[in-house]
DNA sequence: CCGGATCCGACAGGATACTG
DNA sequence: CAGTATCCTGTCGGATCCGG
C-alpha cells in the first residue's frame, strides 16, 4: 500500500499537489466536459449518440473536446474500418475512477448548499 | 445518517448531481482560486498577504476573486474598523471541507498520471 | 491598506456550411 | 456517420491608474 498524500502536507510539498489537483480540474473544467462524461459513463457511445445526449453541443466543439478527453487518457478512441465507418468513445479504466473524485464533489455540494441556507 | 448519493444512480435523477457537482467546480475553476484556497487554508490572512503569497495576481484579480467566493459562502469577511482598516480572510466551516475534494483530486491526479506513463 | 474604475487583448466557445 | 473549415462573439483575465 502506498502513502496516501493529503493536503495538510501542503507546506512541505505544495508544487507536487497543485499539479495533480489542476490535472483533474483540466479534466473535469470548460462547459461541456461533465456531460461528455457523464455521456459515456454507463458504456461505448458513438459521435452522434454523444451529440444526441447533449443539447446545444456543436460538432465542432464536441469534436474538440473529444480530441483533448482523448489526449488526456481520459477516453479512449475505437474506429471499425467498417463501411460507413464506426467510432466508438469509452472512459479508459483511469478515467472510470473520476467518479470517485464527482462523488466526492456531489457530497461537498450538497453540504455547502445546506450550511448556506441554514446562515440566511 | 443520511443517504449518499452515487453517480451510479445518475439516470435517475441527473440534474441534482449536475447542480451540486457544478457548484464545486464554480469554486474550484479558474486561475485563481485554487492558490486564494491554498493561502487561507492555514488561518485568517489579510488581502495584502494573500496577494504577497501568490505571485503575480493583481489587486483587481484579488478583489474580483475573494469578492465571488465569500458570496458563494466559502469564505468568510472579516472587517476591523481599526485606523487604517484591517480586513481579514478565512474559510467558511463549510470551505475548509472542501480540502476532502482537493484530496481526492490529487489521489486521482497522481494515479491517472502512472496510469497514463504506464500505456507510453 | 484595501480595494474600485477603466481599457484592452486573448482565447473559449457559438453559428453555419461543408466533406470523405 | 463523423467530423472540418471559417467566421464571429463574449467572457476571462491583464495592465494601469485612481480613491477612501
Amino acid at each position: 500500500m502506498e502513502k496516501q498524500y493529503s493536503l495538510n502536507e501542503i507546506k512541505s510539498c505544495p508544487v507536487e499537489y497543485i499539479l495533480n489537483i489542476n490535472d483533474t480540474l483540466n479534466v473535469l473544467s470548460g462547459k461541456w466536459r461533465l456531460p461528455i462524461i457523464g455521456s459515456v459513463l454507463y458504456g461505448k457511445k458513438r459521435f452522434t449518440d454523444i451529440q444526441r445526449n447533449i443539447p446545444k453541443i456543436s460538432p465542432r466543439m464536441l469534436s474538440k473536446e473529444l480530441k483533448e478527453l482523448e489526449l488526456n487518457g481520459v477516453l479512449v478512441r475505437k474506429i471499425h474500418h467498417t463501411i460507413p465507418v464506426l467510432v466508438e468513445y469509452e472512459l479508459s479504466e483511469s478515467g472510470k475512477l473520476i467518479t470517485e473524485v464527482l462523488d466526492k464533489m456531489i457530497e461537498w455540494g450538497i453540504q455547502h448548499r445546506k450550511a448556506v441556507l441554514q446562515k440566511s
